[in-house]
DNA sequence: TGATAAAATGGAAGCGCTTTCATTTTTCGG
DNA sequence: CCGAAAAATGAAAGCGCTTCCATTTTATCA
């Protein structure tokens, strides 16, 4: 039987092997492959022909069979909650411009922040035998994470802090930047301290350092109302009415992320407030359109690009064995303007 | 010698092979990789036995070797500019949830609007086989072009409207998006109009829909601004400030994007015009933060998502043999907003 | 120039799976 | 309870490459 028709092409796909080239050239299959591998150890005569041979036939080698035969695919996999979102997108970027450099290439997986989703990815990448896996945050279901360090290969935690990585992390904590929020608002001095967002893992530590820091000082405020991550413009905007509809003096608040704060300013300044004397907001993440914000949005700002960049090199290290130090920070600051 | 130690991990890598599962369920292999695969081709009791080995010895098979075997590798790769423009994020979203829910995977290649580096990235994609490729526009280097419909696999190009697709495209015509600000623009009357922003492409076909349009009314400006793509914030601000400069009556902008158009819209209410009465602008994308500009930004809406989900079914079903009509249009629509 | 080391090349095996085709087992009507 | 058809299973080959080791060729030095 012939084989299967693929798309509706005319099916002519590239049955050129590395054999035929070998054939062509008159030297053998292993010649061939390390005129495609390790010129160096090829005779430059050789190699010329070779390579001619190979661009006149538009060969193109395959890297199933080469990955299986030498156990390196070359394939480096990331696993982020999504990528629509900006901020895990840059991070995708630095990565990938990493990986490339190097000729390594991006397996994506989507999980929607549904640990479940992550272990079906995770099952499913690992089955393409990735040189490398770079998931998201440091909270994992148990299956995950025995199947992850069953395989044996360089793992990168992204986004978050902690002592003990499954096997080297990037990112900074979260919980550092609550109470570094904390810090700032407590120095400016407001009557009512409150924070608003999402309910994924990281937002929670933002809010729980934001929160034991201001212990002392009042109790933080907490809405009302069911998010999920990521939280939207409207949540903010919600938000914040309940917030100000309880009455009371100046408020500060701060969001898990830019979103969340724009939608929080939005109605603030809808209700004639005064930033930052009646009503402060500080967002989380200095998205682009932060600056540009009216008022524009006081924030926190991450190197999100740089969680990417490194962890790629975190891998690369590990595989050229390299030792690499298991948990690499990343710096955090808060980005002055005019809510708060 | 040893196999080559990968990561820092004690190199205990998932050495549990389909033979090794077969050796265990006392069956041959075959039957194993039907209990995998074709399940309804095994006995009831045979499959249990095969299904609990699995979950007991945490095997993972390996889609190198199977996808050599078979010639399929459920992988699908998309080529786009970059995903932290949120214009593509979208799209790479839709498409990965249409694929995932098929059992396919996403390989991601970023090219930033860089022909050559498509090509690079589209060689060393097909040395995968994937089972399918979308890419970014219409307009690829010659080299890429054979080499993709040399390669026989489903190609979706996504983004744009051509009457000859290299293969399958989805997408809608940047054109007609031009002429119809145009009219939109013409109906309410202004003295004088301009369009700014990127010069990819499809941004140069939206302008020159925009310019043709208008050409029986009024010769359309251009800033004196050197733009690549994408376009930034602070290029439309820099370019409405030179438009304004040059004097005259009523203006109306279109921009590339809801970026660069907001920068315009920035520096219009900076210098105190009135919106829409003196400057009118328009955007295209209709980004997260349009609705929450000031004023709000009227601009051009795509369902960018769509466009992956409709990427993603076209080569699956042609992946299972049906037809698929060639260009697949997505909609577009002007959102009125305060800005023009 | 011959001996020796270094550089180039090749043969054979095998990576872990699926395919094809053959064989065995089960089912079922008469 | 037999024979034919259907269901279940298996044997062998091979997907296209790389690895290890052996062999041949070339360069180098005394």
């Amino acid at each position: 039987m012939a084989r299967r028709e693929r798309g509706g092409q005319p099916e002519q796909s590239s049955p050129v092997t590395l054999a035929d080239i070998a054939k062509l050239a008159g030297v053998s299959p292993v010649t061939v492959s390390r005129a495609i591998n390790t010129p160096s150890l090829v005779k430059p005569n050789t190699l010329e022909a070779i390579q001619r041979i190979i661009a006149r036939t538009g060969y193109v080698p395959n890297l199933l069979a080469g990955g299986l035969a030498s156990r390196r695919t070359r394939l480096v996999a990331a696993i982020v909650p999504s990528v629509s979102s900006t901020i895990f997108a840059e991070a995708i970027e630095g990565l990938n411009a990493e990986l490339v450099a190097e000729g390594y290439q991006l397996l994506l997986g989507l999980s929607g922040y549904d640990h479940q989703r992550e272990l079906e990815l995770t099952r499913a990448i690992l089955a393409r035998r990735p040189d490398g896996i770079i998931l998201t945050g440091i909270t994992h279901l148990k299956e995950t994470r025995s199947m992850l360090t069953g395989a044996g290969l360089p793992i990168v935690e992204i986004w978050d802090s902690t002592p003990s990585p499954l096997d080297t992390a990037v990112g900074f904590s979260h919980y550092d930047v609550g109470v570094l929020v904390a810090e700032y608002l407590m120095a400016k001095g407001y009557d009512r301290y409150a924070q608003i967002g999402a309910n994924d893992p990281r937002a929670l530590q933002r809010r729980d350092g934001f929160i034991n820091r201001l212990a002392s000082v009042a109790p933080v405020e907490l809405p009302d109302i069911e998010m999920n991550s990521p939280s939207t413009f409207s949540d903010g905007r919600q938000a914040l009415a309940q917030l100000l509809d309880r009455g009371g003096g100046s408020l500060a608040v701060f969001g898990s992320s830019d979103v969340v704060a724009h939608g929080a300013l939005t109605e603030a300044i809808a209700r004639g407030r005064r930033m930052p004397e009646d009503v402060a907001i500080i967002g989380f993440g200095d998205f682009d359109f932060a600056p540009h914000t009216y008022p524009s949005l006081t924030t926190v700002r991450i190197d999100r690009r740089m969680i990417g960049t490194q962890a790629a090199r975190s891998i690369l290290r590990k595989l050229s064995g390299e030792e690499v130090e298991p948990m690499i920070k990343i710096g955090f600051e808060i980005v002055v303007r005019h809510s708060a």
